[in-house]
DNA sequence: GGTCTTATCCATGTATACATCCCTCTGTTC
DNA sequence: GAACAGAGGGATGTATACATGGATAAGACC
């Protein structure tokens, strides 16, 4: 959707508030003015405070105790525990499917997205389709959310994901990448089929646990971004909301 | 806090909604109309839209796809997940705080609680100080949110913990209750021990298996209730968000 | 009689004027 | 020189008038 198109003043402010958020337009930790917002803006202050409301909702911003908004921050030991906290939710979600049973119709569109994943790799290491790599573990990751046919659960699970860093495919690599990260694509595909495979067989424990082991696959990708020079980190999506 | 004394109108109108909405004076699925509460809560409709605002952030109404408000409803089925919820972040940040230590001088208070908590016990299974133990075990669980050291897992437990039902203190016997029902205090105190211990010797399955067990007695206390008359069912915290 | 169109109503969306509160800076007094 | 008081500015809080858009009902035409 464009965002110079959306319907209303509040939802335009939203889109392009998050975005500049998620960019790093604003530091982690600083407050933001109604009224500056709405000029920058060109609305008044009423869809502003309409949006940061979202944003609040959202997690992105923090309600500041004497009233108004700052932009939240989060230290890497925050992205680690966002990521774990995905990790978690996500296992909760596998683990309640498979103890509930999760009948070979609605495992179908997932099987499938199993199978367009799998035509994302080639013949050698290196020969990887990043782009639709990242699209399709996106669906994949938003099929699993309803398998346990709880909404409580799924809503959760997708407010967790909903932190640019802690999203499944937060640090699936652009292409170019040293030849580990590419195999951790490999890995993790093999860790959808088991994952899979155990809803279908019902087996809760491996389930919770081989999608907990999943997401440590993000934290992985994480060090090594800490590893390289500062502009590695940059990549990472919402680096702007990182302080320290 | 005296609701009529809040600071501004947005507050007073978030407490004076949020408790008609637990105390089910509005139906679960109702549409909350701004001009209406505007009117009954003798303010204007921008108050009103901050409050409904953030009862939206607290989960206890959900914004309409074409606009507004309507409070958010639950099934049977919906709070034995989100008490099932609870019980998994419990777990983890208990499991994390095993595993990342957690030193003596910050054990003690919580040590303390389970000195207190037992004082609530009498010399006979039914002399049991019941708003004591409710008060002593909300504050028990409070203390064990800070223990992973984790802003990030503690506050989405407190989330999870936000919803009446879904609270570690939801399903604590008022008195007179029958033997049974008295007896899972002790259990669950046993639980609270065992809990403080398994983090005190880093024992993170441990922990989290007890945390999830603990967070079993709510279920069991629940389906007892569902068991009872309708009357029974009617004091569960919240009982009014229910449908079906 | 059915369907399409239009008018009206009601709810939220928006802008804006004004209120209020807090913080800061300055000035005066002891 | 220090402390308190008052003034001023800037931020959010609030009320309200008006805009807009969707749903519904009524009426007219086929």
């Amino acid at each position: 959707m464009d965002k110079t198109s959306a319907k209303t003043h509040a939802k335009r402010a939203l889109l392009e508030l998050r975005e500049k958020i998620i960019n790093g337009e604003f530091a982690g930790g600083q407050r933001l003015y109604e009224v500056a917002l709405a000029e920058a803006l060109d609305v008044s202050r009423t869809p502003v405070r309409e949006a940061m409301s979202r944003l609040a909702e959202e997690g992105l911003l923090e309600r500041a105790s004497g009233g108004g908004f700052v932009v939240r921050s989060f230290t890497v030991a925050d992205v680690i525990d966002a990521i774990e906290l995905r990790g978690v939710l996500e296992g909760t979600v596998v683990r309640v499917a498979a103890e509930r049973g999760v009948d070979d119709k609605a495992l179908a569109p997932v099987r499938q997205t199993l199978i367009d994943l799998d035509k994302c790799f080639g013949e050698t290491v290196e020969d990887v389709d990043f782009p639709l790599y990242s699209e399709l573990n996106a669906r994949f990751h938003d099929q699993l959310s309803g398998l346990a046919g709880s909404a409580i659960l799924a809503r959760e699970l997708e407010r967790a994901k909903s932190l640019p860093f802690a999203s499944p495919s937060a640090f699936v690599p652009s292409g170019n990448e040293p030849r580990a990260f590419n195999v951790s694509l490999a890995i993790a595909q093999s860790q959808h089929r088991a994952l899979v495979d155990a809803i279908a067989a019902r087996e809760g424990a491996r389930a919770e646990s081989i999608a907990r082991e999943h997401a440590r696959i993000a934290r992985g990708n994480l060090n090594y971004l800490l590893g390289q020079d500062a502009a590695g980190l940059e990549r990472m999506p919402g680096h702007g909301l990182l302080v320290d």
